[in-house]
DNA sequence: CTTAATTACTTAACATGTGAATTAAATCAG
DNA sequence: CTGATTTAATTCACATGTTAAGTAATTAAG
């Protein structure tokens, strides 16, 4: 019989639950804008008039290029996001409209705070450890490829 | 003008990046075996025998209910996992058949010997460091609300 | 015992995750 | 300059994430 292996302990589980508990702090918030989590880190990844491709976007944001995609389609219909002429045209640029920049504005200052109460309850210096932590096991998982 | 946030210094996102980078490690292999992550997490949570509830299940392998319905229909049509009687008519109490033990048997060794060499890559107490950390910020967090 | 409230799960609808195949544009070899 | 290769996005197909609504069974209130 196979040994029922402990689970709660696992790495992976644990990254789940702390991702899904960081995030819900800021799902109710955004969802209030109308927008997904997704959706928000894009617009803040644009926010201040960056100009992004969306291989740059899909990398800062962490998601795929298929669901950029829809989800830059979707923004672009919302009228909060608008394309650039780029010089490479297989690329899509793009950036926030000054509708996008205001959505950005009016939400930061909540998610900002949102993000410093985490901050607080959790511990400054704890917080900047684990995210160097997470950032080491990140690099020493890619060397391992 | 909105300040440019920092991003790659985020929580939010070196969560989201250290997961896929430890879930990626064993993408390939589960999917080797037909199955996806989320399937494998169901697998897992049933070896030995165990008889679970969808309820417990979910919260077990964090997957929400919705997701867990079709991933069980799903397994179930593959027949890997069977439904067990309940006395609480409401439940869908599962397990796995004995195809489905066979699975777990199988891709389990390498899947161990996979996680064994990320513990060996970062560090054994490293490993166990950060996820104490990881269920301290879920703690505290869940406190907040 | 009967009905209201609760619980466990399912269904529905839409958004995102994921890998494979496609299209269009830029680059490179000859 | 032409054809082969590479690169950037998109599209497709299917699985999961997410919320809200719905269904059936249990429990609680009277």
């Amino acid at each position: 019989m196979a040994e029922a292996p402990r689970y709660d302990d696992s790495l992976t589980i644990a990254l789940l639950r702390a991702r899904e508990a960081v995030t819900s702090q800021f799902r109710n918030h955004v969802a209030a804008g109308g927008l997904t989590l997704p959706q928000w880190r894009v617009i803040r990844a644009l926010a201040g008039g960056t100009e992004l491709d969306t291989t740059t976007l899909a990398h800062r944001c962490v998601i795929l290029a298929p669901s950029l995609t829809r989800i830059i389609k979707h923004l672009e219909g919302r009228g909060l996001i608008e394309k650039v002429p780029a010089r490479d045209k297989r690329q899509r640029v793009v950036r926030l409209t000054a509708d996008g920049e205001a959505m950005f504005t009016e939400m930061w200052v909540v998610s900002k705070a949102k993000y410093a109460a985490i901050e607080d309850a959790f511990g400054t210096e704890e917080m900047r450890d684990l995210v160097a932590t997470l950032n080491r096991l990140r690099a020493v998982l890619e060397d391992k490829s």
